[in-house]
DNA sequence: ACCTAAACTGAACGTTGTTCAGTAACCGGA
DNA sequence: TCCGGTTACTGAACAACGTTCAGTTTAGGT
């Protein structure tokens, strides 16, 4: 009886199509430039289709994030195998500013949108760190403590990893936001932004003479 | 002839009317979930009647955000005094993220907004530091590199404040972001997550035994 | 052959930003 | 004093938005 297998595939193929669609236009223009019916068109369903594969615009931007969530902690285990941990937290911080500037609304929608992401009842394995790019950041920052890498006084990894995701964060959402016209500050690129921002936390909070 | 001046006073409360809806509101609720009528109807105005005072929404919403750079401009007045450049720019970053902090909605629609911005012709005096926030910390960071505090190697003041800059936002507005329903991850307070901060890439880009 | 459920459509509802023709009030010149 | 024109404003409308809902088609189980 492979008819209800059938049934399901369509029924996923159909919401691929959807989803394929929606991840062309937001990314191309934002989440908010994007209408359900300019969704709807190019994946070739009438409007009021998407409410039976979707509850609304905002479970729909969901399901896409849940993607790239995945995708970067995918990423991250490119540099799972660096033995030093100092190096490791050096890379992670890397990959993941390359990340958010080679895909900055992927980036906007997942870390500097307004609300959606509301209610969300993600279906990603927390503290996994293969699935949660925050859980292997986290263990690398423990790997890093348990090997006392840090100052002493330093005795909460949470904080230094919450600090480290920060301060990177800060360099590439300042430069998606400001990146367009804004002439007023004589930007650096954001590749020394991040070079210096890595170097300058790690050595800050690292233990021992320089 | 005082009647000149009489209409363009009239002119700048009609308008102040306005702004000081549109501020509560925004400031409340956010660029986009606040109608142009919602703020008429508070300014006790027709909804058109804004279009004759302000181009469109993004407009009315540059003006604000023109009142708050000057807030902060202001607000770093403050600690202008100090003497100690490097104290003087952990206090920046201390009263930065205040700011934020205090004002998240105003620091989102400052810093962390998409678009809006856009071909923004202000009038506030640039390479002011009275007026211009960014001048003010800019000089704060030359005057440190003057003195010799950082190390050798770092020879680029502005390259130095946008990384100083970028670590503060960082920290304030991934809080601001995920603030709101985020269990997924357990939460430092943003005032011990700035300390870490300040002190880590302030002694990180310091020179000299720490 | 009938019935139920799934997948989907067309048309509508209320709200959004914005425009436009029209109007009332005011002021300077005749 | 009346006239003409600018200034400030309104009411109604437009297109587009997210969303809903009453139907229609299609397919499978009985």
């Amino acid at each position: 009886m492979g008819i209800a297998e059938r049934r399901e595939r369509e029924r996923q193929e159909a919401q691929g199509r959807i989803l394929d669609a929606a991840r062309e236009l937001f990314v191309a223009h934002g989440y908010e430039a994007v209408s359900m019916r300019q969704i709807a068109e190019r994946a070739e369903y009438s409007p009021a289709a998407l409410y039976f594969h979707f509850e609304d615009k905002k479970a729909l931007f969901r399901a896409l994030c849940e993607q790239d969530f995945r995708a970067l902690a995918q990423r991250f285990q490119g540099v799972a195998g660096i033995a030093d941990p100092l190096q490791r937290l050096a890379e992670i911080g890397r990959a993941y500013a390359d990340f958010a500037l080679r895909h900055p609304n992927h980036y906007r929608l997942m870390f500097m949108a307004p609300k959606p992401m509301g209610a969300s009842e993600s279906l990603l394995e927390r503290n996994n760190p293969d699935e949660d790019a925050y859980a292997f950041l986290l263990r690398a920052v423990k790997d890093a403590w348990s090997a006392g890498c840090f100052r002493p006084e330093l005795n909460d990894p949470e904080l230094i990893a919450q600090t480290l995701w920060a301060s990177i964060h800060g360099v590439v959402s300042l430069h998606i936001v400001k990146r367009e016209e804004d002439e007023w500050i004589d930007w650096r690129s954001p590749a020394e932004a991040v070079e210096l921002m890595t170097a300058a936390t790690l050595r800050g909070l690292a233990r021992g003479r320089r």
